[in-house]
DNA sequence: TACATACAC
DNA sequence: TATGGTGTATGTA
């Protein structure tokens, strides 16, 4: 049986959610993609019988010495807490589906999805009443709503609009952090100082503000810390908010009942593995069960779970890095015509190339990834002594690559490290 | 460094 | 008919 959707929303009271899944289960059947969907659930059963083997094995000294690694690790969690920041995770609703509605206000009410027919970005809210999910192919949201209007991605309208938010929050933190062109977060911390106001009544000014700047609306979570913001965002969403005070208690209570999959950084994989390996499924369940985590994880994702458990998030303003990577990728209808493969190459390092120029950025290591025709993505990589940027270059390296696979059936992809 | 995974949007 | 593209982080060998 196939995992939930990841993203199984709020908002879907007296919906049929079981014939939801069986449209899209008898969609998904039998074809190449699901395949290897369970082939990789298979892999991971694998790792997580592994998990528990190991956790079988540990010894009551084991379990003891542990415990106390886990206990002082918490201790120095606690700390670090700092609850003397407010953060403010912005979150704009449904966002392209939105914009695509300012723009054409005959969409409005009716469910439709920003996509195609391999892909949907995003779904506005009625749409997703039957079921219509962001990363779901366009195909199996028809078959959930047969109504559904789409809608194709247009990425120049969606920065417009994102720019426009951009300077309401620059109003509220000058060096607020953008998460991507929808979300941001903002230390509101000077800004309620100065203005006397509570992090909630700065959340309504500017939700107020983005809403008479753009014609869209957004959620926002008020909290201690980031990622305590960025749950918070998401309790009232659309067009709401919620505030976490920051009191320790306040925020105990709030993150004990929390189930871990609200957390930022903990997916389906990672729910599904401390779930069943560890019978963890809240953030209280973390602490409770830290001696076991800090057994059988790293030292650093150990510090991460336990400091979720704590309700710990970042507080700092990092500086904007450099980036680290660029790269162009495109998937093809799968073929074995090895002249046609290189031909898809050569068109791949063109785009890498005009991307690299427009970035002024080179690059030391070219990494190949492939996706097969079953689903299964490799990568090969080099690295050469020198940085390159020329797309006469990217394509020698890659072709070196691609030819060591050969003969394949392919649809392909091309990476540059610098 | 090479490769695979996980995650976010 | 048909399951994306871009970037970051991390574990392991």
């Amino acid at each position: 049986m196939a995992l939930l959707p990841r993203n199984a929303k709020a908002g879907m009271e007296g919906v049929d959610k079981e014939k939801m899944q069986r449209i899209v289960y008898e969609t998904s059947k039998g074809s190449k993609y699901f395949e290897n969907e369970e082939k990789k659930e298979a892999l991971l059963r694998q790792k997580i019988e592994n998990m528990r083997a190991q956790r079988a094995k540990l010894s009551a000294a084991d379990l003891s010495h542990y415990q106390t690694v886990a206990d002082r690790r918490i201790l120095e969690l606690e700390a670090t807490r700092d609850l003397s920041r407010i953060w403010l995770h912005a979150d704009m609703d449904a966002f392209y589906a939105a914009v695509e509605t300012l723009s054409n206000p005959s969409l409005k009410g009716k469910p439709m999805a920003v996509g195609g027919m391999s892909m949907i970005s995003t779904a506005n809210y009625e749409a997703r009443r039957f079921g219509v999910r962001a990363a779901m192919p366009g195909f199996i949201a028809r078959k959930l709503c047969p109504e559904l209007i789409f809608v194709p991605t247009d990425f120049k309208k969606y920065t417009h609009y994102s720019e426009l938010t951009r300077k309401v929050f620059e109003k509220y933190d000058p060096n607020f952090m953008a998460a991507s062109l929808d979300e941001a977060y903002l230390d509101i911390t000077e800004v309620c100082k100065e203005r006397s106001m509570s992090g909630g009544e700065i959340a309504e000014e500017l939700r107020k503000c983005v809403n008479e700047e753009t014609g869209l609306t957004c959620s926002a979570g008020v909290a201690p810390n980031r990622l305590l913001a960025k749950v918070c965002s998401d309790i009232n969403k659309p067009n709401g908010q919620f505030v976490l005070t920051n009191d320790r208690m306040a925020v105990m209570t709030f993150i004990f009942s929390l189930p871990i999959r609200k957390i930022g950084g903990i997916g389906k994989v990672t729910e599904h593995i401390l779930r069943d390996a560890f019978g963890i499924s809240t953030c209280e369940e973390m602490l409770q069960k830290g001696g076991l985590l800090c057994a059988l994880f790293s030292h650093s994702t150990a510090d991460f779970f336990l400091s979720v458990g704590l309700g710990i998030g970042r507080t700092d303003t990092p500086q904007v890095s450099s980036r680290k990577s660029i790269s162009s990728e495109r998937t093809f209808s799968a073929t074995d015509d090895e002249t046609l493969l290189y031909q898809k190459l050569a068109d791949i390092a063109e785009m890498l190339c005009t991307d690299m120029k427009k970035g002024g950025l080179c690059g030391r290591t070219l990494t190949l990834k492939l996706k097969t025709a079953s689903f299964e993505v490799r990568s090969r990589a080099v690295t050469s002594e020198k940085y390159f940027s020329s797309s006469e270059d990217i394509l020698k390296y890659a072709s070196k690559l691609l030819k060591a696979e050969l003969p394949i059936s392919l649809r392909p992809t091309l990476v540059s490290f610098q």
